[in-house]
RNA sequence: GGGCGGUUAGCUCAGUUGGUUAGAGCGUCUGCUUUACACGCAGAAAGUCGGGGGUUCGAGUCCCUCACCGCCCA
């Protein structure tokens, strides 16, 4: 048993004076993974358990495409954050993680690598091969990238980790979809896509990027037909960047009140190329007489403004294009060539035929898929859409009305207008990996006709055909139907069939049939859409825990309510919080609360939390393929886990995103050379690799891009950014003051700690633990990490070990006193490793433990048994009493007038080890709290307090200060430099001199008397009294040093 | 073109509903092996809050405008 274990260790083992963050890691990840605290189950006595409920996070499933960056890290560190935090509130907290199949991406990686290793293309090897290595990159990569969220501390259910190609997805995926098809909520339709010609599919528009392109700008002439039918002298010049698709067009276009043309309006043109004729038509948003020659043609089944313009004037749609980007039939003599070889050929038919005017060199924008990084084509083609009109509205009225929140709340307008749109879906994509979509075609034939025609007549008999259900079928198919799509003049009907899951036989049927299933597969944010609800069994029960025997799947039925038995899915559904970055707050958050309210009847989670995205050192968005991205891996080996969660959390505040500078390290020396942008664009000149150069140690060494991969065998600079220290130094800040605590826990004994062995710092660090716990719970209510993690690291370095456990230095060398200190130390320290735990969940476990060890019975003020871990103990809550604003006050006194002192030590150059004594001139209420604090001068400031009260003289030769209410003298006898201290003084003067300046110009202003609120104004009045005392002092001690 | 965010110390960022002298970390400078910590301690220097205009007794904070940077949508 590794614990019994541990407790050796812990006895026999000095405490290391340095934190070693991948001990910790390996111990206590391990540790909790085997005691079952990671995993969250339906609370089956809710009123009993004492348990507060669900709390439920679904994990923004990364895309098995490749590793995990910075941006997954801040992401995973956040939601680790939460689930810990609300798990140590007493929450059944609920981290469900998987992983996304990332249709295009995915595929596109495959073939990429495919086409570079072997040269081999998805036709070569056929539809069922290319799927099957894709499952096998699948494979690694969600291995990879499950690994690296453990590295980060996730405590994820990984019993119940989900791939969006599983079972049990896809199940959900494909009951979605029938439930739709039957609601007469999809459709089949034509529409102008980004076509990858390459990769021959539908790209998204964001997964476009646009490029400046070296390109041309073509004017040519179309010869206007005269009423005869032959071309005339009069002609229409327009100008276009791709010849080409002259072949396609169906108008030419002018702005209506444009007066060179208004004349031709109506009238045809002929086409040169082929000799179609189009007519001339006015259409003011689509011409605009301001540019070029103020005449376009119009393509629309190849440029989105001139398909809209087509939809607007009722013209016909050419398609040019086959789908690998050559011309078809329709291209005349240029067929089959490639439309960028056909487009010299064009011009220069154009020009022989005397149609050309005139050519220039321009940059033009050119839409290129992200995917293959070839230019897209707009085309024309057959796509799946949801209708979006009631669906949409159902989710915009969900944040709307407040179910579903955005903090910050600035992001709800993102979704509402983006979804106020209700532009249908496209949830087709021409890709083999992926959900196959669920639909069967046939052109019916008269004797399929008359076995059908039932359900065709029952379809369509209303103005709209609905679809039907197949009785063939127990219910579980449906059944569209279309005017055919054969090629035949007269070619019937088409009847489309959507099939339910688990209906084998039937498809087996319609296969028989001649049914063909369709080609496409799902958009992957059609699945992703379910995951809230997916991965907790819907619509089928419970999914089977990883590790335990998976139970006999349910029958598929017709059941489009969804099913009240599964208590997995009723417990946690809805999700508490939706943690991500802004860029897919449409693309995925939207379409979650969409389909959440469409298959469960209420929205999937109830807060949507946005963090900052990571920049790099330049502003740019980090990426591996941009090459300015850094491996969180690479940074765990090099700070810790803890500490790159800590400096993570500290960056997710609400307004901005986040720069990171990186560099690049020699390992061997390390020494650090800032990036700068060269680095990430360099490549490879002459077959030499770029290197980054280290000035000190001389020697340059390659790393890696995104351009090249080091030769092997090489030494590799490796990316490092040093703002991690923020985190490593703090977290060996808290492990010191550990360390510290448990060297002095020696003789420890558990007891109740009296009000009256409570002493002046005692009282003071348990106000502040009080409402500091009470800050951080605050702040992570409301997603405000950055605040979090600064109001504990505030509190622990500069309160709790800077003055804290000095000033407790001296009881705990005092046997009388030293219980009482070592209770409150112990107890204070516990709630500070809590506090921490979901920041740092590592450290503060390994303390944690070794307290448990030391101290198993600690508490503040009353000793209780300690949990059995760090991430199952209770988060810090402490009574609102403790704070004591007065006390603390009084307490800042001291603190001050301790500063002040050493601010003489600083300025004469006098050493920490040669003591010093203290004058105090003060108010007689002071002299008492004063005189009880004496020890603390000369424990904190090695100086004796040698005379305090309101008639103290100030002793010659000495440094002096001036406090509110308050004056010391430091004696420093021959030490002392007369003309120092009075320029010192001097200075000191004017800065007060200039405050009261201030203050008496603001009183004096009439208007800030009688309009500033009264509080202000008297605090101004006390200030200022305060300032001309301080500044009474200082005139006198520069009167004294002047004699 | 529309929308959102940003511009505060050399760098990276905080700065609640307007109200004392604008803060932190890193970096810089000075001193320190002070028995938890040099990944540390004690001090110090450093900002015309992007420019301009306005509202107000009072503006880093609210309004207008300009410039630049980033993102989203067309």
């Amino acid at each position: 048993m590794p614990f019994t274990f541990f407790r050796r260790i812990c006895r026999d083992m000095d405490i290391p004076k340095q934190y070693d963050p991948h001990v910790a890691f390996d111990r206590w990840y391990a540790y909790w993974e085997e005691h079952g605290f990671f995993n969250a189950d339906p609370d089956p006595a809710p009123s009993s358990s004492g348990k507060k409920g669900p709390h439920t996070i679904m994990i923004p499933l990364p895309n098995v495409t490749g590793a995990l960056h910075m941006g997954h890290a801040l992401n995973g560190t956040l939601q680790d954050l939460l689930t810990r935090w609300r798990r140590m509130q007493g929450y059944e907290a609920l981290w469900m993680p998987g992983t996304d199949h990332a249709g295009i991406a995915t595929q596109a990686v495959v073939e990429r690598r495919m086409l570079e290793e072997e040269g081999l293309t998805r036709h070569d090897i056929g539809r069922e091969a290319l799927v099957n290595r894709i499952w096998r990159w699948k494979d690694t990569y969600e291995k990879r990238i499950l690994g690296q969220l453990k590295r980060l501390g996730a405590s994820c259910d990984w019993r119940r980790t989900r791939f969006t190609l599983d079972e049990v997805c896809s199940k959900a995926v494909r009951r979605t979809f029938f439930k739709m098809f039957s609601d007469g909520l999809v459709y089949r339709g034509k529409r102008l896509v980004n076509w990858d010609t390459y990769l021959q599919t539908a790209v998204a528009d964001d997964e476009v990027f646009e490029e400046e392109t070296d390109g041309k700008f073509w004017t040519f002439r179309y010869p206007v037909v005269g009423d005869d039918g032959n071309v005339t002298n009069e002609s229409i010049a327009f100008s276009t960047t791709r010849p080409e698709t002259m072949l396609g067009d169906v108008a030419v276009c002018v702005h209506p009140s444009d007066e060179r043309y208004k004349a031709l309006i109506g009238r045809r043109v002929r086409i040169p190329v082929n000799g179609r004729e189009i007519p001339i038509i006015a259409d003011a948003l689509l011409a605009n007489p301001e540019l070029g020659t103020g005449a376009v043609k119009v393509t629309p089944a190849h440029d989105p403004n001139d398909y809209a313009c087509g939809l607007r004037n009722n013209l016909p749609q050419i398609n040019i294009l086959n789908p690998d980007g050559s011309l078809n039939e329709e291209g005349g003599r240029w067929k089959g060539i490639d439309r960028l070889d056909a487009r010299p050929q064009i011009v220069e038919a154009m020009e022989s035929l005397g149609y050309f005017v005139a050519v220039e060199d321009r940059k033009i924008p050119l839409k290129h898929s992200d995917r293959s990084k070839t230019p897209v084509e707009p085309y024309l083609s057959d796509q799946w859409f949801v209708k979006m009109d009631d669906l949409a509205q159902k989710a915009i009225d969900a944040v709307e009305d407040g179910r579903v929140r955005f903090y910050p709340s600035r992001y709800a307008r993102t979704y509402t207008e983006w979804l106020g749109e209700k532009r249908d879906w496209c949830i087709s994509r021409q890709l083999w990996w992926g959900h196959r979509i669920p639909v069967w075609s046939k052109n019916l034939t008269a004797e399929d006709f008359r076995r059908y025609e039932v359900y065709y007549y029952a379809s369509t008999e209303t103005s709209e055909p609905v679809p039907v259900s197949l009785n063939e079928s127990a219910g579980t198919a449906v059944a569209i139907f279309l005017p055919g799509d054969g090629d035949e003049e007269d070619n019937g009907v088409t009847m489309l069939v959507c099939v339910d899951a688990g209906n084998e036989d039937f498809e087996r049927r319609l296969g028989a049939e001649g049914f063909r299933q369709d080609e496409d597969v799902l958009d992957t944010w059609f699945s992703s859409a379910l995951w809230p609800h997916e991965t907790l069994g819907w619509p089928n029960g419970p999914p089977p825990l990883a590790g335990e025997t998976a139970s006999e799947p349910s029958p598929s039925t017709l059941n489009p309510q969804p099913s009240t038995e599964n208590e997995v899915l009723s417990y946690f559904y809805p999700g508490s919080v939706l943690v991500t970055s802004r860029d897919i707050i449409t693309l995925w958050v939207a379409r979650m609360v969409l389909t959440g309210l469409y298959n469960m009847g209420d929205v999937p989670f109830s807060h949507v939390c946005i963090h900052p995205k990571i920049l790099d050192g330049f502003g740019k968005t980090m990426s591996k393929s941009k090459g300015n991205g850094v491996d969180p891996m690479d940074l765990i080996d090099k700070y810790g886990t803890d500490a790159v969660r800590f400096t993570i959390a500290s960056f997710a505040g609400e307004t901005q995103d986040v720069r990171l500078p990186v560099g690049y390290e020699n390992p061997e020396t390390g020494e650090v050379v800032p990036q700068e942008e060269r680095h990430t664009t360099a490549k490879p000149k002459d077959g030499i690799k770029p290197r980054i150069t280290f000035p000190k140690s001389k020697k340059s060494l390659q790393y890696s891009t995104p351009n090249y991969e080091p030769d092997a065998g090489e030494p590799v600079a490796r990316m490092v950014s040093e703002r991690f220290e923020y985190g490593r130094n703090f977290c060996n800040k808290l492990w010191n003051a550990a360390r510290f605590a448990m060297l002095n826990l020696e003789g420890y004994t558990p007891g109740e700690v009296k009000a009256s062995e409570l002493t002046l710092e005692d009282r003071w660090i348990l106000s502040r633990l009080s409402t500091v716990c009470d800050e951080v719970t605050t702040f992570l209510n409301r997603y405000q990490f950055d605040q979090a993690t600064r109001a504990i690291r505030d509190f622990t370095w500069n309160e709790f070990c800077d003055w804290y456990l000095e000033m407790i230095k001296p009881r705990l060398r005092d046997e009388t006193l030293r219980p009482a200190a070592q209770r409150v130390l112990v107890g204070v320290l516990d709630n500070i490793v809590r506090l921490l735990h979901p920041f740092a969940p590592f450290i503060t476990e390994e303390l944690y433990q070794r307290l448990n060890e030391f101290a198993p019975q600690r508490g503040l003020l009353s000793p209780q048994q300690a949990a059995e871990a760090c991430i199952v103990a209770p988060w810090p809550e402490l009574p609102a009493e403790w704070r004591d604003a007065d006390l603390e006050s009084r307490f800042n006194r001291l603190q001050e007038t301790i500063i002040a002192v050493r601010n003489v030590r600083a300025v004469y150059n006098i050493g920490p080890t040669t003591p010093l004594k203290l004058a105090l001139r003060c108010t007689e209420d002071l002299v008492g709290p004063m005189q009880e604090v004496a020890g603390q001068f000369d424990n904190l400031a090695k100086t004796m307090l040698a005379s305090v009260g309101a008639t103290v003289e100030r002793p010659t030769g000495s440094a002096s200060f001036a406090l509110d209410g308050l004056e010391g003298f430091v004696p420093l006898g021959d030490v002392i430099d007369v003309d120092a201290e009075r320029t010192r003084q001097a200075k000191e003067a004017d800065r007060l001199r200039n405050q009261i300046t201030g203050n008496e110009k603001k009183l004096s202003n009439e208007s800030f008397v009688a309009k500033a609120p009264p509080e202000v104004v008297a605090g101004v009045r006390e200030q200022l009294d305060s300032l001309r005392k301080q500044l009474a002092s200082v005139e006198q001690i520069l009167h004294e040093l002047g004699e």
